[in-house]
DNA sequence: TTCCAAAAATGAATACTCGTCAAGTTTGAG
DNA sequence: CTCAAACTTGACGAGTATTCATTTTTGGAA
């Protein structure tokens, strides 16, 4: 800690450990959707990181930060893949339509989620954190826009993050039918103070594609 | 299995059964509720309830169906108490807005519901399954007398237990205000098709007392 | 280039766990 | 009393997350 290191070396090092953790977070991602977080084992992960099995505790507390850490960059990647879509809408309630949108879509068909639905509070979790910048400002906007009437960003995505990922469970378990997502959005709309008939045009607008 | 047996001992067996079952559970109830699911071993609770270690499994499959069934055997208890009494109100929407309110404040202030709160899908499940029949049964009620528009109920249900549980854990982890409950209330009636104004007004009014 | 202390990596060892199962015990009808 | 079915038991097998003493790597200083 006591020799300074110069910018170059600084680099050096620093970019090596990032390719440890990217190494850890894409051979955790890899297991875990495979498996479930809980099969998963730290062993069989630091193996297809290729660093040894301690080294993993370098980089993660315990094996559920490593899962948390999982969730929160599959999550930011969406978020970004969204922000990339969005920035051409005009209507920010629609933005927000949209990104509800897609992330239940995702949960509920995207192979590498279904296994990780099983951990709820933290994929919810994950959604809180790296959605929240974007959805809270969607929300905002959309309040002075006065299509939404939102006075509690953080309250209303918790409860918004919690109720995507338990519809997202009973659709892949067949305990309820797709065709739920639907009507999911809508209430979800609901929410956020706009009109029933309202929520019911957002969410049926068409969807374009997302980059990637 | 061949030699049936009579009333009585037919009786005698299935009481030491059921006396078995129930101290499984108790105990499970106990040592979960302080720990937290997964930091409870079976060997404690099986020794809390004063059997071998190999018994629990007679009873259940496996240390999660244990714990599915504690959480469901309380969701049912506070089940059961609201339908005490919420038998004597005439308006069918203030018993699911009584019904809704008293979870989440149980979920939120009893010291028994912060570890269980860890696992979010199950004890979602829980309530989902165990409320299940009488919330449901209540918001058909509300819709017919022209108070709440709810043409699916298992997913308004879906989604308000997952929600519940996501906000009574931001609650207790600090991340929330208690003050949100209010809100939350209010959000989740809304989600039923009654209009703002009567969901502030509904969850607004007086609560009388749990028995118990 | 060589040296060296600090940082990082390693994987064998630790400490525990869930769940199984062969052996023993209880049950109640005959 | 007898016996077979049903239940109970706790030692044990199979495996796991995490630790830690040891080895390797690193990058500035001489």
């Amino acid at each position: 800690m006591k020799p300074k290191l110069a910018d170059k070396s600084e680099g050096r090092i620093a970019r090596r450990q990032k390719r440890n953790r990217h190494a850890l977070i894409a051979a955790a991602s890899e297991i875990m959707s495979q498996k479930g977080i809980d099969a998963a084992t730290m062993l069989e992960i630091s193996e297809l990181a290729d660093v040894g099995a301690g080294t993993v505790y370098n980089y993660f507390k315990s094996k559920d930060d490593l899962a948390i850490a999982v969730l929160e960059q599959l999550m930011l990647e969406l978020a970004l893949r969204i922000e990339k879509v969005t920035d051409t809408f005009t209507d920010p309630a629609q933005v927000y339509a949209f990104g509800i949108r897609t992330v239940i879509d995702t949960a509920t068909h995207d192979i590498r989620w279904r296994q990780l639905l099983h951990r709820s509070e933290v994929i919810a979790n994950a959604i809180y954190r790296q959605m929240g910048p974007f959805a809270i400002r969607d929300m905002e906007n959309a309040t002075v826009a006065g299509r939404f009437k939102v006075d509690n960003g953080e309250l209303t995505l918790k409860m918004a993050s919690h109720a995507i990922v338990g519809v997202a469970l009973a659709v892949t378990t067949d305990e309820l039918p797709v065709e739920v997502i639907d009507e999911t959005v809508v209430r979800l709309l609901c929410m956020t103070g706009i009109g029933r008939a309202e929520a019911q045009e957002l969410a049926g607008r068409d969807r374009p594609d997302l980059p990637r």
